[in-house]
DNA sequence: TGTTAGCACTCTAAACACACGAGTGCTAAA
DNA sequence: TTTAGCACTCGTGTGTTTAGAGTGCTAACA
């Protein structure tokens, strides 16, 4: 559906108005603003309001944008700039520092973005359900103890520390070696299962048991790294947004991560553009109906994707934290070809 | 400072009428449950009260405790009671779940002891000062990517990827082994300086060069397995409570670590007894004065502890979150020993 | 036919007065 | 030392009023 230019110039004032102040805005003041007079723009907006666009608190309040006027404004009127070379760099270098780790630059990243835009964020690593086992290793800690590493071919690595019954002697190594090679080095991460590690541990001899739990952790490990695993940031920000009207609600969804990570990859497969934004009534919950979600996918490695976004009340300012969400994780991508890629030629 | 015992039944009383409530009380009410006249009531509440025990928000309003009289409350009158065996062996379960790692396992304990309270929660990740390197294990994962291992006496894992310029070959295999078995393996983490690094770069030949960024790295993931961490968990929680004014002030104070990890370690070092409960204005923060912070150390390996606390508003039930507390930085020592303990002979 | 001025109407928010009740402090009697 | 009684304080809730912002509708105008 498309709106007569003037409709839109009106549409385009509300939202512009109401985003940085809360306040609905009436026909006088826009009359000033827009040029024609107070009666032709409540003609207008009252047509608005008929459409869906514009919605009122009660019938003498001014007007406020709708979900439906919210979307309409972001899809064809918003105009966005580009971030400041400044910002830039002070984003690229909250990125860079510490993080070491595709995880924890991930889980960083989260944690930047919650704090430029003042609301929560939700974060997915990567799944790559086509991931392999690349490699294992076993590096004996004490006697009885060893870390176990794990890495995938899309570059994602795991690790645990696991305790046995007996010392770490050559002979627990060998095994663990053998069993390693032939059953978990190239498997698919997706198609590791119970019963195939059952399989495994059932025909271990007697002198062979006592690797039985670093199998158990290595199948463990295998498993998180197919997985997904959504974090969810700065959820403290929203009490300064004054929009909510009950929080306790919208903080216990996010809480049970859940229900937010299907939502997040629900999005991600039924839009494959790089961007979707859930505005309002848009989102499938109704503990979200006054929220508004803005999703940004990155890529890792050749085949997997992560989903980085941010949560905030409907009343934000889309043309600001559109752009902040896209350099994101741009730069998230960036950060991780660079440091983590198999591209090795460059 | 002792009180009457009439003065202590009062004093009690108040406050356990508080705590669940969040409403004050008069004379008229406790006179009803203490079997006192109202009016003695009245004058022992106005010395509770002149003796800094108790508070009125207003002249004809009931009294509150004040921070001096939940801490006598909690010092001399209040009666904690073991936690059930069920919530014991679900909490047991919560905490065994999925975490593998050291880190993982607090981390962990950060949330689960969050949802259980239904406040913020607060947890460092041990410092060992005295901790060293114990061992480093370099596993190519590209041609020129690695993953880095480091692990400490203490039992800390650290990991990371790094990036170098040429292939990872037999020769800087060596190199790098040479390095870190001269200057790093049993290096005292505190002692890990910038200086060091520098001088053994520079003293690397011109084909030995590649291996900086693996000694970079390194250097840094020795830093960071010295130094304690700081996690804040659930701060969501608390907007539940109704009793804070301005949240917001809090919620930032809580988001910018650095001045909490200083509260935390603090108060490691000023009591050396297992738990420290701060109430009110007892914290040293001005943010703080309306919240009670209940921290509880756990024991990690011989020499390193780390803290787990309750932040939750002055009016919670102490009563009931301190077993909660202890409880679980037991728990968190008792899984950290029994699966990353140095002791093999169990 | 589209636009505008004017007017009556609606509804909220703020201000005010008022009564109620919970709770106090003080005094005097038990 | 305790208690009963009484006058006083203060916050809360309620009802009323008023100001103002905004609307819809109608009629005039270009």
């Amino acid at each position: 559906m498309s709106l007569s230019q003037r409709k839109e110039k009106i549409l385009a004032a509300v939202v512009e108005h109401y985003i940085p102040t809360g306040e609905p805005i009436g026909s006088k003041a826009l009359c000033e603003e827009l040029g024609f007079s107070s009666a032709t723009i409540r003609n207008e907006m009252s047509e608005l309001c008929e459409l869906g666009f514009l919605e009122q608190k009660h019938t003498s309040s001014g007007r406020i944008p709708s979900s439906k006027g919210y979307r309409y404004y972001v899809d064809n009127l918003m105009n966005t700039s580009p971030l400041e070379d400044i910002e830039c760099a002070k984003l690229e270098a909250m990125l860079r520092s510490g993080a070491k780790t595709p995880e924890k630059i991930i889980e960083n990243a989260g944690g930047v973005l919650a704090r430029l835009t003042n609301c929560a964020t939700v974060i997915t690593t990567p799944a790559d359900k086509s991931a392999s086992i690349s490699k294992v290793e076993l590096i004996p800690a004490t006697a009885k103890t060893a870390v176990l590493v794990l890495l995938t071919s899309s570059g994602i690595i795991k690790n645990c520390v696991c305790r046995i019954d007996i010392d770490i002697n050559d002979n627990i190594k060998d095994t663990f070696k053998k069993i390693v090679d032939k059953y978990f080095i190239k498997a698919r991460v997706a198609e590791l299962s119970e019963e195939m590690l059952e399989e495994i541990i059932s025909a271990l001899g007697t002198e062979d048991y006592a690797v039985k739990p670093l199998l158990s952790a290595l199948y463990e490990l295998g498993r998180e790294a197919g997985e997904s695993k959504a974090f969810v940031r700065g959820e403290g920000n929203l009490i300064s947004h004054s929009d909510y009207a009950n929080l306790s609600e919208l903080m216990e969804f996010l809480q049970q991560r859940e229900q937010l990570s299907r939502l997040v990859s629900f999005e991600e497969n039924r839009d494959n553009s790089r961007m979707s934004i859930l505005i309002g009534s848009e989102n499938y919950f109704h503990e979200m109906e006054d929220s508004s979600l803005i999703l940004s996918r990155y890529a890792f490695g050749d085949n997997a994707m992560g989903t980085i976004g941010v949560i905030g009340p409907t009343r934000i300012d889309y043309s600001r934290l559109i752009p902040d969400v896209e350099y994101l994780t741009d730069m998230v991508g960036r950060l991780l070809a660079e440091n983590f890629g198999d591209n090795d030629n460059n």
